[in-house]
DNA sequence: CAGTATCCTCGAGGATACTG
DNA sequence: CAGTATCCTCGAGGATACTG
């Protein structure tokens, strides 16, 4: 499992895919960032919200800040790094709106501006055109071997 | 947890939000469809991967394929469904590989045509544009506010 | 409010043995 | 090969009480 090939979705995954953890960032993507505020959306026990918030903290992907001196309190804010998660959370609350089965599928993600349903796209900046997944490798392999049965 | 908002992650996570589901989702991506294969591959205990693959198989993830004969041999292909995971993997990967810290930093995504970097969009197929991850909107809210500090 | 400290429980994960 | 059946262990998750 992790001998040649601690591959970069292992380490996500190290940092960030703890189901907790996920529910957590989409609270802050939100704008929640106090304990309590976190705590109350989730319904998560305070020793593992604490545990968690320490954790993303230790990784960088949130820090610690001061917003008020007496008492003293602190509120988490994502970084950049934690910010440069959202496509991660997007792709997973897409797929989840694109697959659910109940009634619920309002919940679809759209552009602001006119309300179309978003797409996701890979794009190479060189070539200027989107990349189909079985065009995207890694240094080592074909990534997604899509096609299959077809 | 699950009062008034089963949000589409939750959802997504519930179908594929495991540690070892992910994995081998990654694997079966990659092309291997047959449980010795996977097992070998990720090192997984063969009745969790037995598990797992149940599951994938249940949600309409991946379906089990008769390949062979005599003996009866089966192996897992991705359904349509399965397959639309791949923004997640990718996701998933290219913030591993953007923020990795050991050296290998070579496992960056590339476009296979012409080996430059993979760039993440999300588009907005009615107006032909990108889309800032502020400007995304479920039907109830903004999901992602960015932002935050600066 | 924003945690820390304890304690308890259940079940996921892993190993091993067995099977068609 | 492709699993199923058992069993055991450890630790994650949750509840509750306490604290600056």
């Amino acid at each position: 499992m992790d001998r040649d090939d601690p591959s970069s979705i292992q380490l996500t995954l190290d940092t960030v895919g703890d189901r907790w953890t996920l529910l957590i960032l989409r609270a802050m993507f939100r704008g929640m960032f106090r304990f309590s505020e976190i705590q109350c959306d989730l319904g998560i026990a305070k020793n593992l919200l604490s545990d968690r918030l320490g954790r993303l903290v230790d990784n960088g992907v949130a820090e610690k800040v001061q917003y008020q001196e007496r008492p003293v309190r602190f509120e988490y804010q994502l970084t950049d790094k934690g910010r440069s998660l959202s496509p991660v959370l997007i792709a997973l609350m897409h797929w989840g709106d694109e697959w659910r089965t109940d009634g619920l599928h309002d919940k679809v993600l759209v552009h602001d501006a006119c309300g179309s349903p978003i797409e996701h796209a890979v794009r190479c900046p060189a070539c200027n055109t989107d990349i189909d997944s079985e065009h995207i490798q890694s240094t080592a392999s074909t990534v997604v071997a899509s096609g299959g049965n077809s």
